[in-house]
DNA sequence: CTTAAATTTGTTACATTATAACAAATGGAA
DNA sequence: TTCCATTTGTTATAATGTAACAAATTTAAG
């Protein structure tokens, strides 16, 4: 996996929205550039506080309709459990079925692409009737960091 | 499965607190009453009106303690997709590993307990260092019902 | 080029969801 | 009874997210 620096990877997802019909704007690119060099997730009002440093008229519906966009066109992801988001590492790849691993401590999240098990239980899912909707998956626990710096914290 | 009555579920609650050195006291009794009889998943705010009905002085805390509560000891879930609250049907199997499958459309929850292919992601998530908290896993997607009367909704 | 339409952004206000903080009441245990 | 722990009442406020409409910008058409 070659490592993108910051540049690249807005390049990447400007091309990515283009070829999907879509503008990566000024306001977009910047909360993407946020997201992208924080590595970590941020809760929306983060987002805004650092945006209104370089644009002190931003307000809430200027962040969250970056936000909706970026959701949109697959570039990041919303962590439900945390009221987060979080850019998507692999926003690239076809039918893309994430799990987000995400810790409870440290709020670091973890992406799995593709992993083999995901089919199993789409399927068994779809034998009920269930139409999976966007596919990713969020798991809370603790990751391997945090479990040595906080021995026995959830269940 | 035998579905029980209400009383009936309120005294196997009862006693499932008990069990557990807990006190399951008239308020999060009333509440987890509340989410029984609806069957489908409730509002925080939703679940205080109707609270106010037979407690007017019920106030934004009573609700969110009792519901606290009822998670700690495993009675309801909270869906994070929805901000919103269930009653969970199998508080009493050992070793409870759920899936809920939340209905975009309906907000319908279909809970599958002890789903086979389950040890197989908990498996290769703990081969990754991470440690899984309560894994209550949410999908989001169309539920049968919905998918007839609204062709083609998520992706 | 100019006009019209569509999209994006600015701005204000507000709706929804959840918690802090502290006082009062309740329930057991010493 | 007296004390302590837990639960509940009460007020205020924090955190998260959206509605509604005006202004600006971009796009496409004539």
């Amino acid at each position: 996996m070659a490592t993108l620096t910051l540049p690249d990877q807005l390049n990447a997802a400007q091309r990515w929205c283009v070829t999907r019909g879509e503008k990566l704007t000024d306001i977009r690119r910047d909360v993407l550039s946020l997201l992208l060099s924080h590595g970590h997730s941020m809760k929306a009002y983060d987002i805004l506080s650092e945006l209104q440093q370089s644009r002190p008229t931003a307000a809430p519906p200027t962040v969250y309709r970056a936000l909706d966009f970026l959701l949109q066109v697959g570039l990041i992801h919303r962590l439900d459990s945390l009221n987060a988001f979080v850019a998507c590492p692999e926003f690239a790849l076809p039918h893309h079925h994430g799990v987000l691993l995400v810790c409870e401590n440290c709020h670091g999240v973890t992406e799995i692409a593709d992993a083999p098990w995901m089919s199993h239980l789409t399927d068994a899912v779809a034998a009920l009737g269930f139409t999976p909707g966007h596919q990713e998956l969020e798991i809370k626990g603790l990751c391997s960091a945090c479990q040595k710096t906080n021995p026995g914290a959830p269940a």
